[in-house]
RNA sequence: UGGAGUGUAGCCAAGCGGUAAGGCAACGGUUUUUGGUACCGUGUACCGAAGGUUCGAAUCCUUCCACUCCAGCCA
């Protein structure tokens, strides 16, 4: 036997950092983190692993999480997105209470960062043009404006914010080193003449400052200690201390770990976006997107997606986890949840010959997972559906449904004996006769009749049609390395080419078909899971359908049977 | 090309000088009124490759290879 604190917990690489920082005092022992999205688009199961580790690893070390809006950039950002994350955030369960910030709260406070080190001669306005500092950047030239004097530097900046130079006209740069094998250190740009309106400081700026200028910053505004984000920020760690180090304001420790990839699955921003504009899908919450909102509406549970990124892990490696992990998740979390539904998809008549007149419903199970899940009445007769499948005209000494001479259990009511078949011209069944066991009933079961396997039915007059959105995976996208064609360019040299990710949609994705359902679905809720028998799970969709209920497939279940 | 990072079974991932945990997948089996669930069992991983140090290396050193990211007045 296991008991849980005997299992050796093993801490990831950023909870060593964490313990070996607490062990030297460095934070006085305070852990705080944040999660800080650029409000350009919708959260993916990418940003889930951010947020999960953001909140989990302040939360294991008794710290918080403030959650910060990177809006630096006017041109790509919006305040529904804002909306649309605070939503998918607290819907996984996280709460950043009353820390809520956005990297323009800062933007004073970033100028007045700036005059710092313009004054220390760290800083300096660069009329040249984009080209030319291109150019230079790439020679680890000096630029001509590298030294221009303190006082001219804070007119030319003052002016900056003014208004009283065009978009583009110059920039702000930090003096640091022009021959850095970091090209990030090359007298980075930090504030740029942009006349946008800002979704939240409106008009009131012509300048705004730049991705490497503002979240250091911010974070060391904010009080943030660990400022965990992912490996493509790496490069930009040495600015990030070099800033806070120069403008002498607290520390805090920038660590990366690696992005979750999904196989089969596209997360960056831009495509899923194209996908929206494209018509392929319907928007941000489709329910094939792999977005946050796209998986609550499938039926995704908050559980499920947190258990999967846990199991997944924390490292530096790149990771491209397979769809059968975040699955077996999500089944796992929905097995324990889910209210068990009979469901036909492909009905034919089975006419029970002996069903006693008085009998109108029998008393399902609600969930066998669950012991205080209850039972439900559905209703039951003398003429039922049952699936296509689950009869065979042939059948050999594996088939545990229902054929010729051959019993079965109907889910939650009896043994059958089917005792005859009709068939049209084509050769189709298009009736079952069968005869019950009247004291073989579910859970007074004295007839000691044995019944191979258990099959779902739906009374034939008493029943909800119902329509079911099935899913493929939308995409069938492979590794960035397998992503790449070999290609004879003009000059007839092989070179590499990345290759064109809709080349890897499915056309198929979706595959709606309708089916009926027991009674019960009739009363279905938005948010509750339900398992359709042998299908899978199912939830159902705000959208409606021809006036019919709409159920989205969460997930399918396992399924041994071949 | 330059800079940075990463390489442990099909996919993740522990291990950090003493002779390779765990999860998912796969494959068997038991239980079962879902061919589900639960439970039990099954893996010769020559630890990217080649050298070296050592009594002993996935763990240290050297060289090489592969992959990812960066080289925006995006974040």
């Amino acid at each position: 036997m296991h008991l849980e604190s005997d299992k050796e917990e093993s801490l990831n690489f950023i909870e060593k950092i964490i313990e070996k920082d607490n062990a030297d005092g460095l934070y006085s022992g305070k852990v705080h983190t944040r999660f800080p999205p650029e409000p350009n688009g919708y959260l993916h199961i990418g940003h889930a692993k951010a947020i999960f580790i953001n909140f989990e690893t302040a939360k294991k070390y008794g710290g918080v999480t403030n959650l910060r809006f990177d809006d630096t950039n006017p041109t790509t950002e919006k305040t529904d997105y804002v909306e649309a994350i605070k939503k998918d955030i607290h819907w996984l369960g996280y709460d950043w209470e009353d820390r809520l910030f956005f990297a323009s709260d800062n933007f004073n406070a970033l100028y007045e960062y700036a005059i710092i080190l313009i004054n220390k001669g760290k800083a300096y306005v660069d009329f040249s043009n984009a080209q030319t500092m291109d150019e230079e950047k790439r020679a680890g030239k000096d630029s001509s404006f590298r030294n221009s004097s303190i006082e001219e530097n804070l007119m030319h900046f003052q002016k900056m914010k003014a208004g009283d130079y065009p978009d583009g006209h110059c920039v702000l740069r930090l003096k640091i080193d022009m021959n850095h094998a970091n090209r990030l250190m090359r007298d980075p740009v930090i504030y740029r003449i942009k006349r946008a309106h800002h979704h939240r400081t409106g008009d009131s700026w012509c300048i705004y400052p730049m991705y490497d200028w503002a979240h250091g910053q911010s974070d060391s505004i904010e009080g943030i200690t660990h400022s965990l984000c992912s490996l493509e920020f790496e490069h930009h760690r040495p600015l990030y201390d070099w800033c806070q180090e120069q403008i002498d304001i607290p520390r805090s420790k920038q660590i990366e770990f690696s992005r979750l990839n999904l196989d089969y699955t596209v997360t960056s921003k831009r495509k899923l976006l194209e996908l929206i504009e494209n018509d392929i899908v319907i928007g941000w919450d489709d329910p094939r997107m792999p977005t946050i909102s796209g998986m609550r509406r499938r039926g995704y549970t908050p559980e499920g997606i947190k258990n999967f990124i846990q199991k997944a892990g924390v490292s530096k490696r790149d990771q491209f986890i397979s769809l059968s992990l975040l699955e077996a998740c999500i089944r796992e979390d929905l097995n324990k949840k889910s209210q068990r539904v009979m469901v036909v998809m492909d009905p034919i008549k089975l006419s029970l010959t002996n069903v006693p007149d008085n009998l109108t419903h029998v008393q399902v199970e609600n969930n066998p997972e669950d012991p205080e899940g209850g039972k439900r009445d559905v209703p039951f007769s003398g003429t039922l559906f049952i699936d296509r499948q689950d009869f065979a005209i042939e059948a050999n000494r594996k088939w545990r449904r229902l054929a010729p001479d051959r019993n079965v259990r109907l889910k939650g009511a009896f043994i059958v004996h089917c005792d005859d078949y009709v068939c049209d011209e084509a050769g189709n069944v298009t009736e079952v006769i069968a005869s019950i066991y009247p004291d073989s009933m579910s859970g007074q079961d004295t007839s000691g009749i044995k019944a191979k396997g258990t099959i779902q039915w739906v009374d034939a007059n008493d029943h909800t049609p119902i329509m079911i959105n099935n899913y493929d995976r939308l995409f069938s996208h492979p590794k960035p390395s397998a992503q790449k064609e070999e290609v004879i360019d003009d000059q007839g040299e092989t070179v590499s080419v990345t290759v064109d990710f809709k080349k890897y949609i499915n056309p198929n994705s979706l595959e709606v078909s309708s089916a009926i359902g027991e009674r019960s679905l009739a009363d279905a809720v938005e948010n509750k899971p339900y398992q359709f028998l042998r299908l899978g799970y199912y939830c159902l969709d705000k959208e409606k359908n021809d006036n019919k209920l709409t159920f989205n497939r969460t997930a399918t279940l396992k399924d041994n049977w071949r």
